[in-house]
DNA sequence: TTGACTCCCATAATATCCCATGATAATCCA
DNA sequence: TGGATTATCATGGGATATTATGGGAGTCAA
């Protein structure tokens, strides 16, 4: 499996820990390293999440745009110093530094959510309020998706 | 066999496990992957299915979605974060996860669909329900299928 | 020494593996 | 062709593995 699926509430322990999904961990590690990615969204009250590869996606991004503007300074240096790179115990568990639980309001439990090529992680409250506009704003676009949902065949008859 | 064909009824069993139909799993199988992914479906009480194919066409549309980069975050999540990857045992047994159950109201008993490029999974009542207002829609629009009882026909996508 | 952080082990719940069975469908062969 | 043998399939259940989570003990630094 080479994409974030599907999502899991677990519980942030008395120690701060909390499990990264199987699921999830089997992806990273695909990825060519035992850690994850992580930094505040810059969207939403919740953390975004990756491997090596959101990570390298970002890195070319940005150079590609110092090239052009000197004012991305600002932008790199606000992603990368809240991006942490964290290693999970044999357990298969981090604990988020503070800053982290800040922002995106973490308590007692936490919500995994699977993105594709990245995955967000959120108060389940929070979480709830989110799915359900975006599900609105999903049906709005649901012509741009494609065979989701619709059985877009042609019958044609064969002589 | 290609696409997805006919349709079978299940039994979920105290452990929550159900039998693929051996003719979709031929098919999954055929696409590369032994696994199936499924998701809530937008517009029924039922569940979405299919293989890889699928979800690849679903990846594929939210990458094209980047150029409206504030309605991907919700997009990607309501496409992934409902989107279950299960592989089978060696019976061709799959587990449902909670919320797809909730979603599709299931209880001791499925009902896979066929629907060519993909399938769907129903409570068998519900299902029932469903055929019946289809009936009546696909009466009305019977001019645009074509001559009814035709049995060669061809099935091609649209783009 | 205190608190933060690992490493390691225990456990309960769940998921998966593996084998058995009965039913049905497919095949074979005299 | 018809009857018997084989496959295939859905399903049940015991045994094993995985997962999330709790907690003890050791490490390190201030």
């Amino acid at each position: 499996m080479k994409i974030f699926l599907s999502s899991a509430v677990n519980k942030i322990d008395a120690k701060g820990r909390i499990s990264i999904p199987a699921s999830f961990r089997t992806v990273l590690e695909f990825q060519g390293y035992p850690g994850v990615y992580l930094f505040p969204s810059f969207t939403s009250k919740s953390i975004d999440g990756g491997g090596l590869e959101l990570i390298n996606q970002i890195s070319e991004s940005v150079e590609r745009m110092q090239l052009f503007a000197e004012e991305t300074d600002a932008l790199s240096t606000s992603l990368f110093a809240d991006t942490y790179n964290l290693s999970y115990d044999q357990d298969g568990r981090i604990s988020l530094p503070e800053s982290l639980m800040e922002h995106a309001n973490l308590k007692n439990k936490a919500i995994f959510v699977g993105q594709g090529r990245k995955f967000q992680v959120w108060n389940p409250n929070d979480f709830e309020e989110f799915k359900e506009k975006a599900k609105v704003k999903a049906l709005e676009h649901r012509n741009l998706i494609g065979p989701v949902g619709l059985n877009k065949v042609k019958f044609e008859e064969i002589d």
